[in-house]
DNA sequence: ACTAAATTAATACGAACGTTTGAATGAATC
DNA sequence: GATTCATTCAAACGTTCGTATTAATTTAGT
């Protein structure tokens, strides 16, 4: 008689419950005694299986941006012409962020906290600022795609998808405005506005 | 008790001290102590002048934010066609992120903590959405502009110069890239991309 | 110059923090 | 049945947190 369903490893019960409180928390606001209270683990717990508040911070920011590199680099692999392949890891971004409401906290709370980022997520930026430069390039010399400054069309195409996602989620949660943006809009949105923004001549 | 802080010496220093430490550390990083330090100010002078740790940071949020709303009421009203007064928006962030470096932080530290924004950012929100809303409408009505959705359109075009500020400056600093995106390129850039990608025929 | 208010300063307080400790538990090995 | 070993548990550690308190000092009004 299984009285927990999912009656897995404390450790596994941390990520879970670490994940939710560290992204909405930020990581000085998230205490071990919430995370633990929530993973119905004992406060010991932490500094048990991950060493420390730290080393389970950086397990759960890798096990959110590890999916994502794979995601990117799989969308930019495959055969087309390179603005298609750009909008294949835009798409991936919203895929990804659809399933992963938690992840872009943890880009922009690295982000915005002025130290250098940890290592999943330099790794993270590192990948995908590589993957979509690449595909520019690829672009620009066949001349699908206009000339620019690398690095800013690369950023530009990234704060589309987590901008739209967070703020619109946000939006949606607060009122104020006018309730938000479905995602399914949103993702189309991106496609088109960053489409129009590169390519070299109308594209429908 | 006293809630609205008088323009003395020491508050102006907390202020000052205050938005460092805020921006760079967060909310629960940044320590009343660390910021009395810097401001070479006494323990208690935080809860004195400005009522509480949450008081100050509130001040120091809106101190950040008021102009901004200034800049981008002026760069709406200037006379032209509305994707010129827009392309003067984007500038306008960008002159006030340049003038403001910690700005986007407390942009992006409240939207996100996952909990409703506090006043000034909320206040702000709504009026740079609504500001853009209404130029985008304009734009649409004579043709100038594409037919878009409206709410995720004014985010991109807000995503654009803060993430640039942002993540340029993280990877100048980071290195590891390519450098970092120099501050000029940066709105040149954002002013082409925003304009590409809701102008209804080819801009130059 | 004197008084009252405003400000600065020093210290104390209780609460919450991350981490440590050592005993209790339970299954696997011999 | 005894031993081993990983895990869980309750309790306590020392530190830091935001705030309160109280006294000393400066400033302003008459």
């Amino acid at each position: 008689m299984n009285k927990s369903p999912l009656n897995t490893e404390t450790s596994a019960r941390l990520r879970v419950a670490g994940r939710r409180i560290f992204a909405r928390q930020g990581y000085e606001g998230a205490s071990v005694r919430t995370i633990t209270r929530e993973a119905r683990a004992n406060l010991g717990a932490v500094t048990y299986h991950f060493g420390s508040k730290e080393g389970l911070y950086e397990a759960v920011v890798d096990g959110a941006l590890a999916p994502l590199r794979e995601r990117v680099t799989e969308a930019a692999s495959v055969p087309g012409p390179p603005l298609e392949r750009i909008e294949g890891v835009v798409r991936a971004f919203f895929v990804h962020l659809s399933e992963n409401p938690d992840m872009p906290h943890f880009m922009l709370q690295q982000v915005t906290s002025g130290v250098e980022p940890i290592e999943p997520v330099q790794q993270t930026m590192q990948h995908v600022i590589g993957t979509l430069s690449t595909l520019l390039r690829e672009g620009q010399k066949d001349g699908s795609i206009l000339e620019s400054d690398m690095l800013p069309t690369v950023i530009g195409i990234i704060a589309l998808p987590v901008h739209l996602t967070l703020v619109g989620r946000l939006l949606s949660r607060a009122g104020g405005i006018s309730g938000g943006v479905p995602a399914d809009r949103a993702e189309e949105h991106a496609v088109q506005f960053v489409t129009r923004a590169l390519g070299a001549k109308g594209v429908s």
